[in-house]
DNA sequence: AATACCGGCGAGT
DNA sequence: TCATACTCGCCGGTATT
């Protein structure tokens, strides 16, 4: 047993993983920009990027981007290859990755679908160099087997193993020792920080914060009355590179779908549009062996904003009537309250959302402990 | 006062 | 018009007990 309290941890990241899993699917495309993209329908380009290679990023095409200014943006690279998400592909691909890497440490959590932690303290025997001897053997075991390339981050926890992974990429392989974090994180720009985004990062220098060595010295009162009991002393030890979170595996605790309407719109017939998105809910529901106990909906509006309602069922379901039943139900008290407001905001895309997700058939020991409380 | 529920916001892949 | 589809976590307000 490894115990002088420092842990290792591994963050393991697939590179630009759809276009890379689709380079390997079709090697013909390997050496021209790749674009995954999720077409919305609406118009013959509506939609957004998903992810891209690198020959991609470095014309400037990034996640997120409007598919339209991705084709401008490649307009002189007529080689470019610009394809549909196919999500249950990835997915697939995925799986096998991820078991690969349950096998090299059991303590696990994946963290989405490109992205695993593993606690690879007791497999290295608590040393770092052995840790990066089993991160380079991993690596190679992935690439021999799927002929994929990842990136690893090795430090004594989440954040700082996932600041590793961030910091060279792709294929590359970065250790940041425990004596070295403070050295490493006050050179990031405070935007950098895992968990920072725009917004905070706007609220920060408000604050006169603009490093993160600044964040880490920073009265932390003063941060939870800006951010929240919860959000404030954490993001001082975000900067500090203090996270003490296992790495666990996690139940999934909410599935949504949402969709774009055809055109903008104040209504849209519920049987039409909702029905599929129930019946696939539900689907997952079940093949999940679960029930959900809330059921919600959401809208976003053409000025993309997110609206939702929510309501705990009466009792767990996993019933894809039901499922329409409740959603069709917000939706009609949703606009029915829309119609009230000053502003005219018609809906561009909606969805389902299930939530307080329960395993169904819990073992016996949980059984017996239920019924005895 | 503690907990449950709800709607909004932010971040990340 | 250029703006996907997910998942997770937290905040603050209000209702409930």
């Amino acid at each position: 047993m490894v115990d002088n309290g420092i842990r290792i941890i591994m963050c393991v990241d697939l590179d630009y993983f759809y276009a890379q899993v689709e380079e390997i699917r079709d090697p013909s495309i390997k050496g021209k920009p790749v674009i995954v993209c999720v077409y919305s329908g609406r118009t013959k380009d509506s939609g957004a990027v998903s992810t891209c290679n690198y020959i991609a990023r470095n014309s400037g095409v990034r996640s997120g981007m409007p598919i339209a200014l991705a084709k401008r943006i490649m307009a002189e690279h007529p080689e470019a290859v610009f394809l549909p998400m196919d999500h249950e592909y990835y997915e697939s691909v995925s799986n096998r990755v991820m078991a690969l890497l349950k096998e090299g440490s059991p303590r696990f959590e994946q963290a989405s679908i490109d992205e695993a932690y593993l606690d690879a303290t007791q497999q290295s025997a608590g040393d770092y160099a052995l840790a990066r001897d089993l991160s380079e053997k991993l690596k190679a075991e992935i690439f021999d087997t799927e002929h994929l390339t990842c990136t690893i981050g090795i430090g004594p926890n989440k954040l700082v193993s996932k600041m590793a992974v961030d910091s060279k990429k792709p294929n590359g392989l970065t250790v940041i020792l425990p004596g070295k974090v403070r050295e490493y994180f006050d050179t990031l720009p405070i935007g950098k920080l895992f968990g920072i985004g725009p917004k905070i990062e706007k609220k920060l220098a408000s604050l006169r914060i603009l490093t993160v060595a600044q964040l880490a010295a920073f009265d932390v009162q003063i941060l939870s009355r800006n951010f929240g009991e919860k959000m404030g002393p954490q993001l001082r030890d975000a900067a500090l590179g203090i996270d003490e979170e296992p790495v666990r595996e996690r139940e999934i605790e909410q599935f949504s779908r949402i969709v774009t309407l055809k055109e903008n719109a104040l209504s849209f017939t519920f049987e039409e549009i909702l029905a599929p998105l129930a019946k696939d809910l539900s689907n997952k529901l079940v093949a999940a062996n679960m029930t959900c106990q809330s059921i919600g909906i959401i809208a976003i509006t053409s000025q993309l904003r997110t609206k939702t309602r929510s309501r705990k069922t009466d009792n767990p379901t996993d019933s894809d009537s039901e499922i329409l039943e409740v959603a069709s139900d917000l939706f009609r008290i949703f606009f029915a309250e829309e119609k009230l407001e000053t502003e005219w905001t018609p809906v561009r895309r909606v969805g389902i959302r299930l939530f307080s997700l329960k395993k169904r058939d819990g073992d016996i020991r949980e059984k017996s402990l239920t019924d005895f409380l």
